[in-house]
DNA sequence: CTATAATTATGGCGATCGGTCTACTACCGA
DNA sequence: TCGGTAGTAGACCGATCGCCATAATTATAG
């Protein structure tokens, strides 16, 4: 049942590489398929949806490989802020590699086609759960109290972070931005925060 | 010299509009054309550099309207925190009544087309530095000590939100992330910096 | 009124878009 | 040997892409 060439695998990496860098719109299909060295055929059989659910694909699969990376720096995390912090540089390692270039898998693809094509919304609502659980399971594992809006600012903060480093052409704000993260997870008596 | 019929600053707020609800690739010139009800020549009589230079024009001209917000934003605020707080409901308003589809003006460009296209990148970076100009600004009205790099984490968070605000297809993660910000801002005794 | 520039208007260019179609090959159990 | 299924291969489709050439129109100046 499984082919031994994984040509179905093969376009579905090779287009989450063309989408980080260029967009959903901004990559055509005989792009990737020339990359991937398969031709119409094969494409269409192993996604009759066409684009849409390779695109769709694409986001689950980045969003699966982005969880791996959080589960990795979770278990090799020394204290709790080292979690998110090693996340942050693996992150910002791996985007200094690709000349400054790449960004968010998911978001390269979601911006231009949610809420254009439901599919592709369901999917990037379920990986950022997905990722939401990954973080709650990591401050679990250090015994650390945190709501699930917690969790959903720190993947804020790194969709932002992602867009500063692309336009700023560094890594710093993909760094900070866990940093800012960890700073507001702190009750601290904050000047302004009831005016009036 | 000028125009009376302002074709040229038709094209750029029709494409601003369409490019922030479906990406700068995601929208064709025939379409703006179309809505703009301006013909093909007069678009390349007012754009001889294509698409790329109005793509570029778009976003300087969403950049300084929303630099606008920010001013406004400021000059009605009672309190440093007032200031911030409100321009976040504009905006959130703003997405609300757009149906939870008008992304960032500025990113829906961007996204697709830094780095590859080299004016654009520039772009994005002066209207970056503009906002955060107008956001020391704001701190100076209510001398509050605020460095740029504080002003580039508000810029962070609010773009990161306005992501997830589509995804989720709420408004809450745009009032949320000035909160976030105030937040970052107080130097607090948190737990946790400094690890090992 | 005329000359000149500014702007509008149209049609069509080659290239590429995503998608469909049919043919072909490889491997399977019967 | 056969039929059947999984997968590959690529020609072909209409539509749209961004762009360009050129003519018609309008505004401005002498």
């Amino acid at each position: 049942m499984s082919s031994q060439s994984d040509t179905r695998g093969r376009l579905i990496r090779v287009a989450s590489a063309l989408f980080r860098q260029r967009g959903y719109d901004g990559v055509g299909l005989t792009e990737i398929l020339e990359a991937s060295k398969a031709p119409k055929g094969s494409f269409y059989y192993h996604f009759p949806g066409g684009k849409e659910e390779l695109g769709e694909a694409a986001i689950r699969y980045a969003g699966a490989e982005v969880a791996k990376l959080i589960e990795g720096s979770s278990a090799a995390a020394k204290s709790f802020a080292d979690g998110p912090r090693m996340f942050a540089k693996v992150l910002a390692d791996g985007f200094e590699q690709s000349g400054f270039r790449e960004g968010c898998p998911i978001t390269s693809i979601a911006l231009a086609t949610v809420p254009k094509i439901g599919a592709h919304a369901s999917a990037v609502q379920e990986v950022f759960d997905l990722w939401r659980d990954r973080i709650l399971g990591h401050a679990r594992r250090f015994d650390v109290a945190l709501a699930e809006t917690d969790a959903d600012r720190l993947l804020l903060l790194v969709e932002g972070a992602w867009i500063m480093a692309r336009v700023r052409q560094s890594k710093q704000p993909l760094l900070d931005s866990v940093e800012v993260w960890l700073l507001s997870l702190a009750p601290a008596p904050n000047r302004d925060r009831n005016p009036a």
